[in-house]
DNA sequence: TAAGATAAGAGGGACAT
DNA sequence: ATGTCAGTCTTATCTTA
């Protein structure tokens, strides 16, 4: 891969890639040593693997693409690519940055402009060490994916988020791990398709607290807005779970929509409100569960159970 | 064995200093 | 920024039916 000389290179390149839209193709990918399909992304000029977010164009060596030694030339060759669903924006920095290098030592350029290419320039450079630890959270998304369950559009959407969080430097003095339990965890929230965060505390190996406080930074941040979680769809979860019949699960969700009626729901943890919930409608039902099936099934406790279902019972009166 | 009670501890929100 | 307070949830242990 030649190191772009001018506008016409970038053209032609530009031309040579375009050849290859929509061709997608297995091989293996030289970072994450993973035979899969590899995509290039019509809206970028990047081709994209697909597992790990390694940048590489075709008909180049691939190795130079990421085993570079001089400062200068890894810059010039640093391609700031996000994985195929992620390219939404600011697509090619580093090509236009590479341009502009160019530039700078062929025409004469402005000495007050100078002083800004360097600072591009550091700025990509950092996108460099960027894309390190991108490529490196993209494959553990992709492990959790599985462990999780997690559909694609929650992992693109998490994806997203990690690279928000990137660019706006909350990774700094954050463990990256960590921020991307704690974007999965966001993306399933707004994907609607709840997980709690101590499933994905265990899946990823995370601890619970430390994704909390991520997530919290996370919304704040990038000013982020969280859906309400869906008690009836915690119920379903429970419900399946614990193997209780439709015909329970659906007393449940009426009497669920009752109780958010009422604002009991409030503050409290919504897989335990609904694991009390279809406790109630087991006894209503004749249903036998014991507190402790729901309360697994929720992964909560006992107790936890049973505090609802004492709210529950002052508050709507259901003695029967 | 299930359910209930109680206590100690953690973590976080609200609010004041 | 730091501290306090009330409320929530968890874990552990004991008692009751």
């Amino acid at each position: 891969m030649a190191i772009l000389q001018d506008k016409a290179s970038l053209n032609k390149r530009n031309e040579e890639i375009g050849n290859l839209e929509r061709t997608s193709e297995d091989k293996t990918c030289p970072l994450c040593k993973q035979y899969n399909t590899i995509i290039r992304d019509s809206k970028s000029t990047e081709i994209v693997c697909n597992k790990c977010g390694m940048v590489m164009a075709d008909k180049i060596d691939m190795r130079s693409e990421w085993q570079t030694v001089d400062r200068e030339e890894m810059q010039a060759k640093t391609r700031t690519g996000p994985p195929l669903s992620l390219a939404r924006h600011d697509i090619g920095a580093s090509t236009v940055i590479g341009r502009e290098n160019i530039d700078a030592s062929k025409n004469k350029i402005n000495p007050s402009m100078l002083s800004a290419i360097y600072r591009l320039r550091n700025w990509d450079l950092r996108t460099q060490t960027h894309n390190h630890t991108l490529r490196l959270a993209l494959s553990e998304l992709d492990t959790l994916k599985d462990k999780l369950g997690l559909s694609e559009p929650i992992v693109e959407r998490a994806a997203y988020i990690f690279r928000k969080a990137h660019e706006k430097g909350i990774l700094r003095g954050r463990s990256s791990p960590a921020v991307l339990a704690a974007a999965i965890y966001i993306a399933c929230r707004q994907m609607d398709a709840p997980r709690t965060l101590n499933e994905i505390a265990i899946t990823s190996n995370i601890r619970r607290k430390s994704i909390t406080r991520y997530h919290r930074a996370l919304i704040f941040k990038l000013e982020l807005k969280l859906p309400i979680i869906d008690t009836k769809k915690c119920i379903a979860r429970v419900a399946n779970k614990a193997n209780i019949s439709e015909k329970t699960k659906h007393q449940a969700i009426n009497l669920m929509s009752e109780v958010v009626k009422r604002g009991i729901s409030t503050g409290k943890d919504p897989m335990g409100l609904a694991a009390a919930v279809l406790y109630a409608s087991c006894i209503m039902t004749g249903e036998q569960r014991s507190q402790i099936d729901l309360a697994r099934a929720a992964q909560t406790t006992g107790v936890t159970i049973r505090n609802r279902f004492k709210d529950l019972a002052n508050k709507l009166e259901l003695h029967d």
